[in-house]
DNA sequence: CTTGCCTCTGACGTCAACGTCAGGTTTTAG
DNA sequence: CTAAAACCTGACGTTGACGTCAGAGGCAAG
């Protein structure tokens, strides 16, 4: 790709890229608001986005739905975007892991219980 | 157990309920307003709990962290309590069992997408 | 008796990720 | 050119499981 390719790359509009993402125009602004992700504006003030900014929301849901704060996501982007980590960051991401980590055994221990009395249950219909 | 020694079971208040189950005394006075634990009250009016309120507890709180609201704790709670169940019943149970493998499903890929960033990160000190 | 801890009932506050509404501008379709 | 659709900026509302505070009563010890 030529820097001239690059600097004339398809620019999408804020509802394109909710649709893309599968959510709604609000959270993508929210998004922005809190530092996650920063969209050029035309001359009238409309955002402008690039491709790649559809898949970063798919990347945000998914933290989202591992119980990282959009405050924890902004601070461990850099490991991702730049592949650069420090100390902080490091252990950051080590904490998450294992706080996920425990998460699952809990869900899967949950998971036994209602496996248990479904089990049950169904030999008493 | 005879009736005589049930009749006497020992109560206990609210305070070494919660210490017991390790929450909040807020937290329990919480269940019973949800209807998930209801005590016995004192002359006095004071909250009075069989030590099984402390498991029951317990219980709860691995549920809430399984995703699970009160109300529908509720409404499962018979599975448990009184070993049966009814079509509806049986239905939320496969509900909740199927969101939360979902869940884990969703966690384990955060938890290699975090891994693999770890590993890389590692060997740039 | 009183000191100090425990308990009671409201009732408002918190946090995160948005939903929703109001009122106004911009872009697009015909 | 005009109307519909999309976008903008505030700003208040929602949800669930509690936290926190206020004001009042209860209970064992010394």
């Amino acid at each position: 790709m030529t820097v001239t390719e690059a600097a004339t790359e398809r620019l999408i509009r804020i509802g394109e890229v909710a649709r893309g993402a599968g959510v709604s125009v609000r959270a993508v602004r929210y998004y922005e608001q809190q530092g996650l992700l920063i969209a050029e504006r035309s001359p009238s003030g409309q955002r402008l986005y690039r491709q790649d900014a559809i898949s970063r929301i798919r990347f945000f849901q998914q933290m989202f739905a591992a119980g990282l704060t959009s405050r924890r996501i902004t601070e461990l982007m850099p490991c991702w975007d730049a592949g650069h980590t420090d100390a902080d960051q490091r252990a950051m991401l080590r904490a998450e892991r294992d706080r996920i980590q425990a998460k699952v055994d809990e869900l899967q221990a949950v998971l036994d219980r209602l496996d248990e009395v479904i089990a049950i249950t169904d030999n008493h219909p």
